[in-house]
DNA sequence: GATGGCAAAGTGGCCTGACCAATTCTAATC
DNA sequence: GATTAGAATTGGTCAGGCCACTTTGCCATC
């Protein structure tokens, strides 16, 4: 019995248009940031129909390459391709995204101590001088997202990168922010400031021993508080 | 500077429809490999055009839930692991992966001995015993990959188990795979049979510190015998 | 000359209706 | 009962149209 499956000869449409537009963009033809031409030119040039332009967008958007703003264009994502957020819940809850990151992030900072830029330390300063400044409100989070995630970029492993944005996605999705003020207010904001400033320090100072401990301390502190707030506040 | 964005007037309305169909699965509504109704049909039960339908199918189809089959319909995917194939390349390389690896996969080797079940157990030896029976022809890959993936279920953190996945199909992308045979039959299979060998014995034994090690091992291995590999392969 | 407002052009969002190609089902035929 | 030819079903693609939103740039106003 043999089953042989030669010449894919005619893949569907869209997945063909898709591939052309991202290679143009791995190509560097057009760069993140950029808008790609309207649908109505892009199927005018490709000698397609503009639902097959269409349905070619929304696999590309799903993957995370691209991102389409109504009545002004389609630009390609700042970042490339991800993953993807998932279209469907995940069921991913707060405590698994919790003991993830316990594992990948204290290696993450450990790596970016060795490779962090001088640019990004100053960078992370002022993402400090920033929480100190607000202060527990609730652009905060926004900031600390930045702070995680710089630290990741600067570990210069785009795999390990993606995954910790990846996470901070879920862990919005998750519906832990709608708790995260609530829990500044309740735990105070400084044990906070007090473990980011060691995970700056550290950074600054190159010990990648240090910058392990200090993240470590900082997600254990994380999931006690977490792990508080959950007992009050029964899903 | 207040920024505010409050109200985000409705999705897009294939997003929209692909949360409906999507909670369908959730739901078990519908089961995996179950057909959904026909495009015409959905379309007219959501009171939506078929192009709208067709949009939300293929945001479905790249995340992985369901399968498209021309002329046939439309199936949920069987079994979570779907191998949906990567429109795009990420442009992640062989040694970020492993870096990653190795970071990530000796602490889940160590959740995994503390909490894998007996079923899951027997499934990893019959993997091993087919490694060994292949011996090294190229179908062992496939094994390989279910032997990691299996192990990071068993780890009971969903985040981490898409994660493990999400690099193996990566790896498959980025090339690697291309040399892995050759790599078996360069390096000799016995090494890695040893490595796994290891790796299973220590999940038996429910030794979180042994299964940790003996992953470890098996990643470095990996690692340095790619570093060979592409030494004289330059790409 | 700078400002503010408004209309036109451009863009994506969505729909209707149609035809084609692959698959599956049905029923007539042997 | 097995085979097979045709009909029905299903996804694949196209054409063209209308709407809502954004952006742009002109123009009246100050």
């Amino acid at each position: 019995m043999v089953k042989l499956e030669p010449l894919p000869s005619s893949e569907r449409l869209y997945i063909r248009v898709a591939r052309r537009i991202a290679d143009l963009v791995k190509a560097g033809d057009v760069k993140p940031g950029d808008r790609l031409p309207s649908e109505r030119v892009l199927a005018d040039m490709l000698q397609v129909s503009r639902p097959s332009i269409r349905e070619a967008m929304i696999a590309l958007e799903v993957s995370g390459l691209i991102e389409v703003r109504t009545g002004s264009g389609i630009f390609v994502t700042r970042g490339g391709s991800s993953i993807s957020t998932p279209l469907v819940d995940s069921g991913i809850g707060p405590f698994e995204i919790l003991e993830m990151r316990l594992v990948l992030e204290p290696e993450i900072c450990a790596l970016a101590a060795e490779r962090v830029s001088d640019a990004a330390l100053q960078r992370l300063s002022e993402l400090f001088q920033s929480m100190v400044e607000l202060n527990g409100r609730p652009e905060m989070e926004a900031i600390d997202r930045e702070f995680h995630t710089l630290i990741a970029a600067e570990a210069e492993n785009t795999a390990m990168a993606q995954t910790v944005e990846w996470l901070w996605r879920l862990r919005v999705q998750s519906g832990f922010s709608r708790g995260y003020h609530r829990l500044i207010v309740e735990e105070g904001i400084f044990p906070t400031l007090e473990e980011h400033k060691a995970i700056l320090d550290a950074l600054m100072k190159r010990d990648p021993e240090a910058a392990r401990q200090a993240m470590t301390s900082h997600l254990l502190a994380a999931t006690e508080s977490a792990a508080r707030h959950f007992e009050s506040n029964p899903a």
